[in-house]
DNA sequence: AATGAATGAGAGTTCATTCAT
DNA sequence: TATGAATGAACTCTCATTCAT
């Protein structure tokens, strides 16, 4: 899968004032990434943050107004590279277990890119906290996959069970996979792509169809 | 399910002494709980959980030395009540399957039966933090339907795909799909319980046989 | 010197019950003996001493009113134990001279005796404090050094200077030089008398006659 | 001798920033001075020390890691204001007896000054503790005297004692007369001084020659 | 817009002391 | 009298945020 399209290319305005700004946006942004990968939400403060982007204290508040809100942005981040590529797959057309399959790819693989750089060192004796998408982008992603399930199942193509349900299970099958994918070495993405693939969609067909 | 077999029933010393200080450790435990499923773990301050027990702040220190032990006495005391469950149920031998059917209803009366203490009043606007079991008690409840999945295959009732993978997916789905049935009113444990043993049974039962 | 005679030895009452109260007594005397000179006066606390004795928090306040109180007790009890001895160099009446060099050789002996209880492990990085004697009883001490010096002036067999300011003078040279002293491996306590005493004789017979 | 010398003039930068930066740290430093004087070092608080310089309390934090720091930040201050004296003193080569006789008056007019500031009032009922130099920069007002002294052997213009004893005998002396000089009313430096200096001498010219 | 020192609320924690047992 | 848990004031220190420069 092309790693570029996962990359954010925020577009360049031209006045050079502008570009700092931007440039500056998208440094704290990296920085609270790293940050919050290094030192989980809790731990990480504002300092640590904007002491990464070599900018001054206040300089932070021209972009964000709070630790709060540039985690939400993060999440925005992630999940506004990681979604179109959900509607690329869908938009394909190939049908849902060519969907699934794809997306499971695309966010493992993404997921294995991403830890290159997050995941790094968490400070051990820690209560570990999952970071879960209840922030508006993230919502986005699973809103997604919803709908990608609930117009399978419009189509006959799926199952006719709790389309929320389905789609919960669905990210949680992944969701949790990945996780323990990212435990080995080596990380093997494709070893769990199939895993996951072949329990969403052998799971979802074993699902009686009425449960409206 | 008797629910009553759930709860905790420390022996009461006869001391007058004693009995407080029982009283004192579970008043604690419960405003915990409280606060922590009100606030998230990460926003939970001692000083929170203290003020709800009508104790003195000093008090919290002669029980538990900081938030964080608390939080893990937490997640001890839950899983210490589930895990016979999850061992009685196994004890049981009626197989693979009525473990899963059986352990999934067990686990969805449990959340249903906490949900009424903790997840209150969630500050909206703050993200939002699943408190994932990366305690030790939490991981022995992991390592029970794992162990309970690896016997299953070893008696050839169940796949053959990588135990802790499909523990993983197993746990990932009872859990979120039990997040989102608190989410709903009613709460449907009947229903979730159904969707989630059969996408896990199902889903297991298509998964490819050499992994081993 | 008998060491013995340094060693207070409080009357014992005959009951029972007035053994145990005097054995606590000297229990918490002991004890915050080795935890000042342990942790320093600063750093200790009343429940070091407490622990050290095994009895428990609350019997401390039926002994002393306070971490101050047994400071204070601590402090008599070092000056009463070593208060006699001057008075009886004095009572002996062999001179001014001999009164000085038998003192120090006392003190030095006490010092060095007593060292080897307290000054152990004292935490470094913070500012040393040295515990001067304005507690009632080490201000005795102070005022029977300056009386023997008063006295000597009236016998003439001393200088006319301001007696004061000779007992600050004598029982600092006294001090410092004994700090010096359990500085050094192996501690000299005879080099160290001969430099004190001699210090503080030839000095005070230098003295200008006239100060009044 | 001139006051004003003994008074810090730090650069001051032109930046108003720089110079509240400069004037902060100074009123840190003097509010500091004035607590450890009137509470001692062990009972001041660094809420103390911030609340008389009227800034805010996080700004303490700004300044000084610790009420340590402040401590010995303090302690450098007036060993560095006093020890440049000492060491004009011995440049001047005009002897050793000039030497003692000009660092003593310059130590005892030092303290005057600054006890204007300093030892207010003491709350009574609370072990006075001497806080005694045991920091860096007084090392090097002992180690100045010791130099000295030790100079002072090698020309055979004084007693050939050890010279630890000597310097330890020598600022204890200064030390104390000084503390007894301040308790009264007039302060009296010249007649403390006279004392002082006459002890000194001639104590140290009664010493045994042979002691290296 | 950038700076970075000042702010001050509030966190975790300690500990001398009290008091019911 | 001994106990030891409860108390709560007070402490040190952090850090998101403000604001004068």
């Amino acid at each position: 899968m092309p790693q570029a399209a996962l990359t954010a290319v925020p577009d360049l305005p031209s006045g050079k004032r502008e570009q700092t700004k931007v440039a500056n946006r998208q440094a704290i942004l990296d920085a609270a990434r790293a940050v919050f990968g290094e030192l989980g939400y809790e731990a990480a403060t504002v300092r640590d943050i904007i002491r990464r982007t070599g900018l001054a204290a206040g300089t932070f508040y021209n972009y964000y107004r709070s630790k709060e809100e540039v985690f939400a942005a993060l999440a925005d981040d992630g999940a506004r590279r990681f979604n179109p590529i959900l509607k690329g797959l869908r938009a394909q057309g190939h049908g849902f277990e060519s969907f699934v399959r794809l997306a499971i790819g695309a966010y493992f693989g993404f997921l294995a890119d991403e830890h290159r750089n997050w995941v790094a060192r968490r400070p051990a004796g820690e209560p570990h906290l999952h970071v879960q998408g209840e922030t508006p982008e993230m919502a986005a992603v699973f809103a997604e996959v919803r709908d990608a399930l609930a117009e399978a199942v419009a189509e006959r193509t799926g199952p006719m069970a709790d389309p929320d349900y389905m789609a919960a299970a669905c990210i949680a099958i992944a969701r949790d996979v990945g996780d323990k994918m990212l435990e080995r070495r080596p990380i093997d993405t494709a070893g769990a792509a199939a895993f996951a693939t072949s329990m969403i969609l052998t799971g979802l067909k074993g699902l009686p169809k009425a449960q409206a």
